[in-house]
DNA sequence: ATTAACTTTGACAAGTATGTCAAAGATGAC
DNA sequence: GTCATCTTTGACATACTTGTCAAAGTTAAT
């Protein structure tokens, strides 16, 4: 290379993951992107093509991040436990500020997914992936007679959950009320201490 | 009254809840709102002042509606069935073109509460009143002995489940998905049929 | 040091949205 | 029928956003 770029894209995107979950993504201008990043307008249409492109990489960085951060919490050898631990990270990075956050605001997505076909496939490859991981906790939980019932549709189930929780933490702001809902959640479900 | 104003408010509202649901609250402009409803944009700023209180007021009038109809959704004598039944309308709502969203995007929603302190009163305000329905229904059920469990918790729950299985509908578009969804959660519930 | 290749920068044009306003148009009350 | 009062309409000014581009700047390779 040449001619090299002066900003470091990781450290860049991660900001725009960032402006995105807070703004959402019409309310976002370029130029929101360019004064939060430091990056020029100019060298962000340089090095992305629009809006578009800069928000489907910035989500599918996030996203992937995301999923195998998630996975990671599904390791305990107690069922109900792993299930817990990865709700109570996922509301944990839902209401920090600092870090980005934990689902990139649905809302964000959403209205880009409806613009854009490439990231509504983003979208619901990301739902898929989580469902995907949660549905394997599930089966390897049925094996050890921890759980018992249809492992996709409790993952399908789950995913709905997580997101239901996202919404909860845009209008309540209120952490305390997302582990009440997810505890009452795991509660119902017919987890099995290990034999 | 003088002056009278041509359009009929009902009419023009529901079109206004069924414009915003589908573009989101940022991405549909007045002209949109115009065109939609056939009233001339310069009527529409004279009647309501600006797009957040036009928005104020579809919300409004359609959260309103909402509740109360869900209310007579809850009506069955068995509680199970009562709350599948809930479920049900709100499934066959989201998914409905023709009438009016469930769920008013919950979406368009959040775009316009994060603008507009007064809209994300609102938006709690139907959260809630969602809530204390569910919950009203859940204590009915405990003394009728077909659920055990706290009624504040599982209806705070439930409520993050209709929001959940509302951004299911806007990615997915799957009612089967939606339904399994609902039915997988209801069947973990620890409910009991009528002694 | 020069070059080739790329990035950065600021300016520009075009399009879009908002909100305001004066003039024209209705209509119930008298 | 006239009036007072509100609504409708279309035009206007303002502001914002996007996307493009040429000129200037930078740097790895030779």
């Amino acid at each position: 290379m040449v001619g090299t770029r002066k900003f470091n894209e990781e450290e860049i995107l991660n900001i725009v993951v960032d402006v995105f979950s807070r703004k959402g993504f019409n309310a976002t201008t370029m130029l929101d992107l360019a004064k939060e990043t430091g990056v020029q307008r100019g060298s962000l249409y340089n090095a992305y093509q629009n809006k578009d492109i800069i928000f489907f990489k910035a989500f599918s960085h996030y996203t992937d991040n995301f999923l195998t951060f998630i996975e990671g919490e599904l390791q305990n050898a107690d069922a109900k436990k792993a299930f817990t631990q990865l709700f109570k990270t996922v509301v944990e990075r839902l209401c920090s500020d600092k870090e980005a956050r934990g689902c990139f605001s649905t809302r964000a997505i959403m209205e880009a997914a409806q613009k854009c076909p490439d990231i509504h496939v983003c979208l619901t490859r990301f739902l898929d992936g989580l469902e995907v991981i949660m549905k394997n906790r599930l089966e390897q939980a049925i094996k050890d007679q921890q759980f018992i019932g249809n492992a996709q549709s409790t993952a399908r189930y789950l995913v709905s959950l997580t997101r239901g929780i996202a919404v909860i933490e845009r209008a309540y702001n209120d952490k305390a009320r997302m582990t009440d809902i997810y505890q009452t959640a795991l509660e119902f479900m017919p987890f099995k201490t290990a034999l």
